[in-house]
DNA sequence: ATACGATTTAACTATTTGGTTAAACCAGTT
DNA sequence: AACTGGTTTAACCAAATAGTTAAATCGTAT
């Protein structure tokens, strides 16, 4: 075998750059040269490397997606009540996109486009969503929550904390007319009102 | 004057099929030439009445929005009450996004990649914040509902609502499996969900 | 040192794309 | 019928872009 540690070395490169332009400007409005350019290398070496751009963008979704969904569903597994829960998930999600808030717009915009992705990352990730709502359900027998169907209460939880990341400019832009102190302190206390929001609106003894 | 029926013609076949594309692919993805098939003219044409994609997009994105922002704020307008406001925010939305669903995406894509254009949007439509917060605070107040910031409600409402429509494809795909059946289902029954899950959150005595 | 295979580069290609141009067309006006 | 001004078209252009190629380089094993 030959010198490996550069060829990773460069492999990375090339996909760190990708990763980040395909990111922030879609696969459509990402180009080969601007990837070869953050990454320091001559284009040529990125088509050598994954021969095309729609190599390399599979290989980039699946490496943010994996990211994403492997922290969400290692979080998932160990929670055992719908307290547990809602800290969990609302805690992942929050710290994942602090420090990446253009993951739902990227991911949300190359889904639609190409919905085709769907399927084939399904394959690999499947989201245990029967355990979930097994989970709700026990719990809304178990301690007299309102009777919400249990999807409805995870794609709520899902929209509560991901959208003001995904619209986060039109949030700062129409509610807070671009005020990013005011926008900041919103999104810090977000993830404490989505917790007692949803609490509120699925205990029937109020625990806030 | 010339004939200006015909021009008229012309440039709204050209708007109507700009719109379809734009929408679909965003503007990266569009291409002047399957705009200009789609409005059965020449592509010299496109240039002739927009002069540059650029600007027939800015025509398009306005258009889009103006349609959605004009039904909202006059259904908001009449809102007396917090359950007014949730029956006629979550009517208008649903009533407007069960027929363009990809609107969302588009919205939030094109903002997030180019800021700027809310700046200039925001000139023409200012969203009434004050005035919606105002009513959700006299409603706190004389109703004595939970004390949630009004603000954290606003986004509340809109992510319920619209954060579904945005990732139909990651709904449909994760959560229902591709069972297009069964989300039909789901989006149907949602907005009364919507509306019971957040009068159960701010209401203090349980409404459901 | 040299041969070998993997890596890297510069130069190149084919195609696509937004945009232009000059001429043709068409409907009123004189 | 010829003129005029907006409209439409076909042909064209320059720049950009994904992808290719052939030669150079580099490290390693012999």
């Amino acid at each position: 075998m030959n010198n490996m540690a550069k060829t990773e070395n460069t492999e990375l490169k090339i996909v760190e750059a990708a990763t980040s332009v395909f990111v922030h400007k879609g696969f459509d409005g990402a180009r080969m040269q601007e990837i070869a350019d953050k990454a320091e290398i001559n284009k040529a070496m990125v088509h050598y490397y994954f021969r095309t751009k729609q190599k390399l963008f599979e290989r980039v979704f699946e490496n943010v997606f994996e990211v994403v969904a492997e922290r969400i569903s290692s979080s998932l597994e160990t929670s055992k009540s719908i307290d547990e829960l809602l800290e969990n998930i609302t805690g992942t999600y929050f710290s994942v996109l602090a420090e990446k808030p253009y993951i739902p717009d990227f991911v949300i915009h190359e889904l639609n486009r190409n919905p085709e992705l769907i399927v084939h990352i399904i394959k690999t990730r499947g989201i245990n969503k029967a355990k979930l709502s097994e989970l709700i359900i026990t719990e809304i027998q178990s301690r007299s929550l309102k009777p919400f169907d249990p999807l409805q209460i995870i794609v709520n939880v899902l929209a509560l904390t991901i959208f003001p990341f995904a619209a986060s400019s039109i949030i700062k832009g129409f509610i807070f007319e671009g005020d990013t102190e005011k926008y900041d302190k919103f999104v810090n206390e977000r993830r404490q009102h989505i917790i007692d929001f949803v609490k509120s609106a699925i205990f029937k003894d109020q625990k806030t």
